[in-house]
DNA sequence: CGTGTTTATCGTCAGGGAGACGACTATGAT
DNA sequence: ATCATAGTCGTCTCCCTGACGATAAACACG
């Protein structure tokens, strides 16, 4: 290696970009806000900034996280104190294409985030220019669930009506594309898809959330016996609910466990 | 989100760092090469080396990957075309700790690179600056597989006879670490073990890679039920070969498959 | 040249987990 | 009362895995 030479520092601007998963309406969706100023001026891209002076990665992702949703992340290791508004943080991959951001060199380091079901997203105090999107309408995956499917409902906001929306800003659609990937994969081998309930839930609320982030049913005998078999998945939290309609189902915490082992099976095909 | 100001794009530098890992005396081995100067000089650390500008971060880690051992990266995407000396390389994690390096505000984009089992190290031709080093010997693990295990041999080069050596520079124990925990844990749903053959190799051959990398004893037996049985993993190569000494054994090449379903399972405990 | 050693490869058998699906329970809606 | 909806328990079969016996084909010795 050569002796070290200034040119060969070249600056760097680091940014961090999020995507925030959250399951509404039976499907997966992602936060996208709108671009106030150029380059991509009024398109939508994920949320993220810069990571400032003497900042942490994972702090600079946490800070955005709560600038544009109030969400507190808990770090992986530790379990959630309080399982309420907190979600999970964890990164999920840099992206430093030299021609990424026309402007000058950025590397970003895009982190993943889960998140239990919002109210509304806020975006630091401008209302509309925060929404949530489903993945398959920004990704382009059209294939619903079961019967209705993704595009039900009625108040589905601006964008689109049916095909795929205008595509996000920058290389925001390969980062998400990639954090939707590991958000599907990781729930299989990981108890992570109790972070996008809230504290208390069911087990069919669990399901659903399967459902949604693989786009597929599942046999709701078998996940009940599969969650409920698996030790640590699950604790029962003593009451029960009826909100889902149907006969009241048992309330759960998630357990300490964080790895399943034997996995959650994804059904092929 | 306040108006963009000029002091919210602190300069960063950007590097690249490499986990190479490779097999040899049934041993998981790695990569580092001595520093020439400060910080940390005199001690091992991983390789790397700045991005360049226009340059990807990819690009910067095959570079640094050609650089220190002669080994062209092939995309995972792609089937290896010769998997001759080609080594599998994919971007890891980042680590941007504040002050992880004295000097400034440094990002390393680390990468994993596996490779078989190569000759000898060199380092950009200074010969005895760069060497393997066994996974356990630098984290401190120690568990040998079977019987004589990782510290047989004598020609063991420098660096401490029995206990831990000295700790890496910077954060890259934990970069190691982190690399490590990602080629254990990929070899089980994939066929990335393959990286760490020659283009031909026998079933005991690739399951002597399971055993270094994991650490533990596998069934002959059922391996190789296992992973002749796996559609797309292994393709006959029409040969055999008897230099493991014993009966002579089939050679197969790499098949098409990359996701193996159902994974290798690592024996627990 | 036989014997032991080493490695490869084929078979067998029992246990566990998952998919498919039937049956029953408990609530609200009509 | 009846139906629709959801939750929960059981059963059955198939496949995979782990444990392990047995055979095959080379080499190293005497």
């Amino acid at each position: 290696m050569p002796p070290y030479d200034p040119s060969a520092y070249p600056p760097f601007a680091v940014t961090v970009d999020l995507v925030v998963l959250t399951v509404r309406r039976h499907a997966l969706c992602t936060l996208i806000v709108k671009r106030g100023e150029p380059p991509f001026q009024g398109r939508w891209a994920l949320p993220g900034g810069f990571v400032r002076e003497g900042e942490d990665l994972g702090a600079a992702a946490a800070r955005e996280l709560i600038e544009e949703t109030g969400l507190r992340a808990h770090d992986p290791g530790d379990p959630p104190p309080v399982p309420g508004n907190g979600a999970h943080l964890e990164q999920l991959a840099t992206y430093g294409a030299p021609d990424r951001d026309p402007r000058m060199r950025v590397v970003s380091v895009a982190h993943l985030a889960l998140a239990p079901d919002l109210p509304a997203p806020r975006a630091g105090g401008d209302a509309n220019s925060a929404r949530w999107a489903t993945v398959g309408e920004l990704l382009g995956e059209d294939g619903p669930v079961g019967g209705e499917g993704a595009t039900g409902g009625g108040t589905e906001g601006e964008g689109g009506p049916g095909g795929g929306a205008e595509p996000l800003a920058f290389d925001h659609a390969q980062i998400l594309a990639d954090g939707v990937e590991r958000a599907r994969s990781k729930i299989e081998y990981s108890s992570l898809a109790t972070a996008f309930c809230p504290p208390e839930f069911t087990v069919g609320e669990l399901r659903r959330v399967y459902e949604a982030v693989w786009g597929v049913a599942l046999d709701p005998r078998n996940f009940h016996r599969k969650v409920t078999g698996t030790p640590g998945f699950l604790v029962p939290a003593g009451g029960t609910t009826t909100r889902q309609g149907g006969r009241p189902a048992q309330l759960f915490r998630a357990g300490g466990a964080t790895l399943l082992n034997p996995p959650m099976l994804r059904p092929e095909v």
